[in-house]
DNA sequence: AAAGAGCGCAACCGCATACTC
DNA sequence: GGAGTATGCGGTTGCGCTCTT
């Protein structure tokens, strides 16, 4: 039997509303069986990942905040690259957002502390991090990977972290921040990094139940509503975008399906 | 102004685990 | 309890946008 190709690669408007479309009338869950009920042409796998990273109503939108980001690094110091739990303890922030902000992360740490390696740099907290034989991108299990070579395996970030804060480093978690950020500045003058590097107070209840941290001024919300969108026009064509036709015609599909 | 490099993000892949029959 | 299927997770890739030279 010849199988109908699965469409692929980015999801277009249509595609969204479609899929949000028959989520809302099936749940999240069957997703196989929403995949051929929208007639969508995606597998089930596509339409979770597009609607967990993407149209979840309760997503946030835009960059992690600094809270956010102490808190990514605060966990994943704790639990490595378990990205879907430490999502789970930031609200609205998708496994996938998490991960790729980690990637960014360990990407500027690593060339910061290529630069402050070079001869005629000086000192540094960064620089006091390699000095400490806990190389950035070559943690003893990578160590072989040439400079340069990079794999996001090489987060490097578990075990510098966990080496430091465990043995009461001088350099801690909010320097390795610090530095980056300093760097940034110094690049870019840019007056948003201020509140950066005022600490938060956290306090957080682990899924164990314990007491961890969580951010004291958690701005989350969780009747946040559908896409907030900086352009309120844009927002409506989301949340309203088709025509009453369009959600009949979705509708009558549906129905086929289940009725045959 | 154009080309190349770097970056951010969405999406895919493969494997593991959970669920259903 | 075992097989088949669905779902979840972590790692990786590719594309488009922005920045730099």
């Amino acid at each position: 039997m010849v199988q109908e190709e699965m469409r692929r690669g980015p999801w277009t408007e249509q595609e969204d509303l479609k899929l949000v479309y028959f989520v809302n009338m099936f749940g999240d869950r069957r997703w196989d069986f929403i995949a051929k009920v929208s007639g969508l042409n995606r597998t089930g796998k596509s339409c979770r990942l597009r609607w967990v990273n993407y149209l979840h109503p309760d997503l946030k939108r835009g960059k992690l905040t600094s809270q956010e980001e102490h808190l990514v690094m605060e966990l994943h110091s704790k639990w490595g690259n378990r990205w879907s739990r430490i999502a789970r303890k930031l609200p609205g922030r998708t496994d996938n957002e998490i991960k790729n902000f980690w990637r960014t992360f360990m990407r500027k740490k690593k060339a910061l502390e290529k630069k402050r390696a070079s001869p005629s740099s000086s000192s540094g907290s960064l620089s006091s991090l390699s000095s400490n034989n806990h190389a950035v991108d070559a943690d003893d299990s990578h160590a072989s990977k040439e400079v340069g070579e990079e794999s996001f395996y090489d987060t490097g970030g578990y075990d510098d972290i966990m080496g430091l804060i465990g043995a009461g480093e001088e350099c801690s978690l909010d320097d390795i921040w610090k530095d980056i950020v300093l760097s940034e500045d110094n690049n870019n003058n840019n007056n948003n990094n201020i509140n950066i590097l005022q600490q938060p107070v956290y306090e957080l209840h682990s899924e164990e139940g314990s007491k961890i941290y969580s951010p004291s001024s958690w701005e989350y919300n969780c009747s946040h509503p559908l896409w907030v969108m900086d352009d309120e026009e844009e927002s409506n064509k989301m949340l309203f975008p088709a025509s009453s036709d369009q959600y009949y015609s979705w509708y009558e599909q549906g129905n086929a399906f289940l009725t045959g």
